[in-house]
DNA sequence: TCCCCATTTAACCAAACCGTTAAATATCCG
DNA sequence: CGGATATTTAACGGTTTGGTTAAATGGGGA
């Protein structure tokens, strides 16, 4: 199905994509539903050509999906990256978790 | 408990730390236990103080934690911040998993 | 004390990142 | 056609990243 060593690959891409918080934003306004560059572009105080660049780094990654309708490039988010990025991180999730344990029991052992 | 808007502010950091891979492999090679500098450093064909600015990035991310014990300094873990960045991707769980029901349901379709 | 060992700091370099402004491209519309 | 609109490309500049080698730091042990 998924091509597992692109996907791996492509963790560089996806994390270093989340990294930068208008990307962040841009991702979290598309799962509202689609928008143009525009639309994308007017929360943010920065000039046009900046969020276009952010708009490929996020293409680059796998994680936007542009569909041009006349002059106007509607995107659309495509979340799938996202879950190679979560399987990563759920290998760790143990880790936090038993973090969690042990306060529990801290917290049991001295009240 | 863990401060809600530094993890915010994190974020950044977070995900900067995980988009190169010696910092994920190091953090898998730390998964399975604590480790010294040069023990970090030995799978990796760069130099020592290269290490150590990739180790300095993940202190700096929150993810490790250093433990001097004399002249070796001895490193750990912290996946807390792991789950930080698990948290923001979950709220996309439901598009990719969208995603995957289409598919299923494209599937079920066409048998 | 003197030396070895583990690690960091300093200094440097090339490439990438993130932003800018100005110009180019392409589509829509009167 | 010609002008307004949407967006990208080009060119530039400052900062960060990721690597190097050489030197400095600091604990351990003979």
């Amino acid at each position: 199905m998924v091509n597992r060593v692109a996907a791996k690959l492509d963790l560089d891409a996806i994390f270093a994509a989340l990294a930068h918080p208008i990307r962040r934003a841009i991702l979290e306004q598309l799962a509202g539903g689609d928008a143009s560059v525009g639309e994308l572009a007017k929360p943010h105080d920065v000039s046009l050509p900046a969020i276009s660049k952010h708009l490929r780094v996020l293409e680059d990654a796998g994680l936007l999906v542009v569909e041009p309708e006349g002059r106007v490039r509607r995107c659309q988010i495509d979340a799938a990256p996202l879950s190679t990025a979560f399987g990563w991180l759920t290998r760790y999730r143990v880790l936090w978790e038993d973090r969690f344990d042990r306060l529990a029991k801290h917290l049991e052992e001295n009240r």
